[in-house]
DNA sequence: CATATGATTAGAATAACTCTAAATTTAAAC
DNA sequence: GTTTAAATTTAGAGTTATTCTAATCATATG
């Protein structure tokens, strides 16, 4: 099931990207609602979808292009990971790291509080950026 | 600079692939050769690479075929990452992570005993592997 | 409202594989 | 040692996810 997502206004949306210094398409605007309050680690290939079903006609250059936009802006972070081809967007800015069902195929956040990590490497090696994926099942 | 890595006679690399359970064909001697004693996180474009430089005449599908023949005798371990499309080939199958150079793309194997990393999720959650990703610089 | 800037579009192009069916090599049976 | 069967290799077509191109359309500003 998904995590406490709450359905936006077009206008909250809307000046989401506003803020974010990002023009406010209906394009942008229909794709940005549906993942910050409806999606759940979407790919581009169910954006697409969704928009065939809820949008009057988009272009897949428009998915693409919008949610790199959205990265650029600052309001999604993309994902990839190895089980998959296809980056996944998520609208969970904070880092964080993943835990992937491998029954359902199912993607959970895992705050980094739930994950105490200390890398200690060889000198001259400077960390900067850590990407963990957890595999396993859930009940 | 590449780990301690030493070229490996052909009759050893038979050995290691007839021990494996692999037919050990010549394009397969070679490959395993290649990857075992020398290179260093390869990805099929640079075994291919090698091969137009080392073999008399090698198709871009054995590439793929040996490769997945490798893994799936427990010769090869396959990671993908999310700086680059390609998957790459390490010869260590034991677990471990990686640290990615963001600087010159280079991964260096990471020994478990570098991290020190304990996760606790909620009820359900049953971890079965834990992928890991260190991203930096490396003098 | 004219025009420049920015966004959207369809479809071609690309990268990294995977698949297919035929040809070749190797192994197994006589 | 040939014949037969099984496994491997191959070229090229197909697939998937994504990017690129260049034309069209919308929006924002003077």
């Amino acid at each position: 099931m998904n995590r406490k997502k709450k359905p936006l206004s077009h206008p909250d949306v809307e000046k989401r990207l506003v803020d974010a210094g990002v023009q406010p398409t209906a394009q942008r605007i229909a794709i940005c609602g549906y993942i910050l309050g409806e999606a759940d680690h979407p790919t581009a290939e169910e954006i697409k979808k969704w928009a065939d079903r809820h949008f009057p006609k988009m272009s897949r250059a428009t998915v693409y292009n919008t949610v790199k936009t959205l990265v650029d802006a600052g309001i999604l972070q993309e994902f990839k990971f190895p089980h998959s081809d296809a980056a996944v967007y998520d609208s969970n800015t904070d880092i964080h790291y993943h835990f992937l069902d491998e029954k359902t195929g199912e993607l959970h956040d895992v705050q980094p509080e739930s994950v105490d990590l200390s890398v200690k490497l060889k000198e001259g090696f400077k960390v900067k950026g850590i990407q963990i994926l957890l595999r396993g099942t859930k009940k």
